[in-house]
DNA sequence: ATGGTTGGCCTCCAA
């Protein structure tokens, strides 16, 4: 079984993307993140002409999570983060008895905004929810987790030391997720320095200036079932002059 | 060289 986490950057914009990618890869499983799409606004028949059932939270120009399987989607659950206005960043569904977790973490902007001490909520409230289940269940957390985990995983470790997405009380976070019984079930399978996001501008992806912020974690029990993993990068180039999204899939394979 | 890009949608914000 495959398993893909892809940051499409508007749904609406990728939509023929996306179908390229449904028909080459056909994962079984697939979360995407930053819909950009209202719910009823999804275009569906995408997953469902291709045999996938479909669970959406989404949002009107931002955010906006979903989960597209070809086996039944049951226990559907959303969550709209630690505060009241609520924003659609988190999608959970079983499918074959493994509990799937799709999550848009926010990016924080900068060190002394709002937005990261958001950001930093946001973790405490997904923690809080991951922490409140069983680490010897079988379930996956994926998505775009906006934090490289270690200093291989981003560009310029040194020069963006206390940055978003690499900022310590991030990755503090990031690794209480591995202390509760995740483990990242990505990182073994690819070389050091893989990178699975590069910015649009200063034509970072032909220098190579990335991060590795989308992730697949597992529980024990589900790591076990591994048979590999990939970050598809060439999802990242223009395919027949349709524009990539500025993430690239990144794909687990589950053995049944 | 203190830059560059993309998407949403109201002319600037977010990434």
């Amino acid at each position: 079984m495959q398993i893909v986490s892809w940051n499409i950057n508007s749904l609406n914009a990728r939509k023929d993307f996306a179908a390229r990618f449904l028909d080459e890869v056909r994962p079984e499983v697939i979360g995407l993140q930053e819909l950009k799409l209202e719910t009823d606004k999804v275009p569906r028949e995408l997953f469902t002409e291709r045999g996938y059932e479909v669970a959406v939270l989404g949002q009107k120009s931002w955010n906006g999570v979903l989960i597209a399987a070809k086996q039944p989607l049951v226990d559907v659950e959303t969550w709209l983060g630690p505060d009241p206005e609520g924003e659609a960043r988190f999608i959970a569904a079983t499918v074959g008895g493994l509990r799937l977790i799709n999550v848009y973490c926010p990016q924080g902007q900068t060190e002394d905004s709002d937005k990261f001490a958001y950001k930093l909520r946001f973790y405490d409230g997904l923690i809080a929810r991951i922490g409140a289940g069983d680490p010897s269940a079988p379930l996956v957390v994926l998505g775009d987790l906006n934090v490289a985990p270690d200093p291989e995983d981003i560009y310029d470790p040194v020069g963006l030391a206390t940055t978003p997405s690499f900022h310590p009380l991030e990755r503090e976070r990031f690794r209480r997720l591995l202390d509760w019984g995740l483990v990242d079930v990505v990182k073994p399978h690819v070389p050091a320095g893989a990178f699975s996001f590069w910015d649009y501008r200063g034509g970072d992806f032909h220098k190579n200036k990335g991060m590795r912020i989308d992730h697949v974690l597992a529980t024990k029990v589900v790591a076990a079932r591994v048979e590999g993993a990939a970050i598809l990068r060439e999802w990242r180039k223009k395919k027949d002059g349709l524009a990539p999204s500025d993430h690239a899939p990144v794909l687990v394979r589950l053995r049944d």
